[in-house]
DNA sequence: GCTTGAGCTGGAGTACACTCCAGCTCGTAA
DNA sequence: TTACGAGCTGGAGTGTACTCCAGCTCAAGC
């Protein structure tokens, strides 16, 4: 897989994908004949999860983190989990702002309809 | 109000609170006579409004914008409506990527749970 | 009246996460 | 066989959002 079909896959640029090889976050993949970079399948997955991560608030030092216990594999099992239930913790908690906040933009949009009608009647 | 009130109230720092008033987030407080800010009781709701628009994601540039409209009194609540619709979505957005990764983190730790089992009975 | 500490200004520095660029090589198509 | 496009490397540059610092002033306690 050359690395303009992982951008597309992925929605990550090349640039992006370069950058995150260099940091850790993807394994450096094979080459082809001519050095170019040659990715398994499975690349498209593991960007989908880091990017799950990303989205949900993760560090970059702690995506690399989680990248490299991956690399490390089967004996690092128990830190990858605590990471996740940390992860897991931290989405919880901003689940709950969101509400909190969904819920507050409900009320301002609700007040600023009602200050609009009070303008347009000239109350 | 003294600024470093304002910091324990808001968990701001003292820097951040001259930074969002630099660049348009807070109004400029009035100054007492050794020409130190002495900031209205209401900044600190408004300080924690700013602080959920940021936690759920608005950007700096947006709620900047937010807040000039704000100064500018009852002829924007239009489009402070409507900006806070938009956010709205966002927020919508969000909480559900949120809610799929919970529960995909749910399922990883299940997974790593049981691999971990595996691992101390030598599967 | 002198020291101390809080606050002041303008500007430089930092951290994070990319993004872009120059100058090069390689494989394919006309 | 030459032109072109895709990909390569190392390194510089960017945007966002703060954070820190030097050197100053001011009010209050001893």
């Amino acid at each position: 897989m050359k690395i303009s079909t992982v951008a597309e896959h992925t929605g990550l640029s090349i640039d992006t994908l370069r950058f995150y090889e260099k940091i850790g976050l993807i394994d450096p993949p094979p080459r082809d004949a001519g050095g170019r970079r040659d990715y398994p399948d499975d690349v498209i997955g593991w960007i989908g999860f880091l990017g799950q991560l990303n989205a949900t608030g993760m560090p970059q030092a702690d995506r690399i983190r989680y990248a490299e216990l991956r690399r490390l594999g089967a004996s690092t099992y128990t830190e990858r989990r605590e990471m996740l239930q940390a992860h897991r913790e931290v989405i919880r908690q901003k689940l709950k702002q969101m509400q909190e906040t969904l819920a507050l933009m409900d009320r301002k949009v609700a007040l600023y309809e009602q200050l609009e009608e009070e303008e347009r009647s000239h109350v």
